[in-house]
DNA sequence: GATCTTTTATGATCTGGATCACATGCTTTC
DNA sequence: GAAAGCATGTGATCCAGATCATAAAAGATC
């Protein structure tokens, strides 16, 4: 039922590449060369806007995938940068279109996966509909999406990191949440 | 390329049904059944909040699915709700798992489907995050999201009606758009 | 170990959008 | 055609979060 869907594919579809922090895996406009499985480390998926600030899509920790959809893409639509040094293994874009073809039970794998995205995507949208910053970082915090610092988790779901760092602290006031240490918060 | 998947489902797989407005195709929760195919009319993805809020999450027209993801998920993670009358094809979710395990074009289109969709939750999340109001409404119009009501359109990208007219007048009032008649704008 | 960068953290100020209030016009319905 | 309901506006007020400023601690780099 969730057995690895990759598992089908040719070895040498996969490249292990280590990677180092800041490494930029890909960027976007790039013509699309394949999907990315994290081994350990960190990669977060990004856009900057016009101006210099960058929008966070997705954190991809060890076990994760990131850039599936660049199987049915020309180009990638973000930027792909190591944020914690690691390796991540790299699936050839050409093998999966093959294998999708060949394997049924790859082809139900990985269609699942990608429909677990949408789910995923649309609860991130829904977070996002939250008005009150720390009713967000609550639902953000169930979500299990602050699992790096508050920088981080602050440009994921649409808040300052002064206004993230001062909502954290009324949940503590209201005890809600409760400061383990030094960026380190946990419910209560 | 782009053919529709779905001819490659049985005959018995769809169904048309016809709608009301304010009629309900499925609500959050309940257990799935399949996944559907705007012919006319159109149909929101709405979820409710704990409070009366409501959060509009996609919205279909003629020719658009909506529940796709539900193939894979025991119960459906938001409700559809008929806004303007017309009639939609509703595709059994057994016949879509049974046509996926024995249909390699029907499966690849399928997956390319979410694939899009992927995609396209990225590129609202992004819209989200544009802080100016004015701004995020000329991204939505780019987009081609104001295909409806203003109401409808604020509820989509996070702003109240009232801040979305006032935007709308704004993007007039420095030449970016121009009002064409009562609640009807285009870019200029 | 000195320097640089990043994260954490808080305080002060300011503003854009939420909220409340209200009026009007267009549909729908009875 | 009267009434109800909803979309379209606009004006006034308020406040939550953005922004600016500053500082200390931790980590990286040389």
């Amino acid at each position: 039922m969730l057995s690895d869907p990759f598992s089908h594919l040719p070895t040498t579809a996969c490249r292990t590449i280590d990677m180092q922090k800041g490494d930029v895996l890909f960027r976007q406009n790039q013509t699309t060369s394949g999907l990315y499985r994290v081994v350990f480390g960190s990669v977060t998926l990004q856009r900057s806007g016009l101006g210099g600030d960058t929008l966070t899509l997705h954190r991809a920790v060890s076990g994760g995938l990131f850039a599936e959809a660049s199987v049915f893409s020309a180009t990638y639509h973000c930027d792909a940068i190591c944020t914690e040094a690691g390796s991540v293994i790299k699936i050839e874009k050409a093998d999966v279109v093959a294998t999708m073809q060949s394997n049924l039970a790859f082809s139900e794998g990985f269609t699942r996966l990608l429909a677990v995205q949408v789910q995923q995507y649309r609860a991130h949208i829904e977070l996002l509909a939250i008005p009150s910053a720390k009713e967000r970082i609550l639902a953000a915090v169930h979500a299990g999406y602050f699992d790096a610092t508050v920088t981080e988790l602050a440009t994921r779901i649409n808040l300052s990191h002064e206004a993230c760092y001062r909502a954290l602290r009324g949940l503590c006031d209201d005890g809600r949440m409760i400061r383990v240490g030094r960026g380190k918060y946990t419910l209560s």
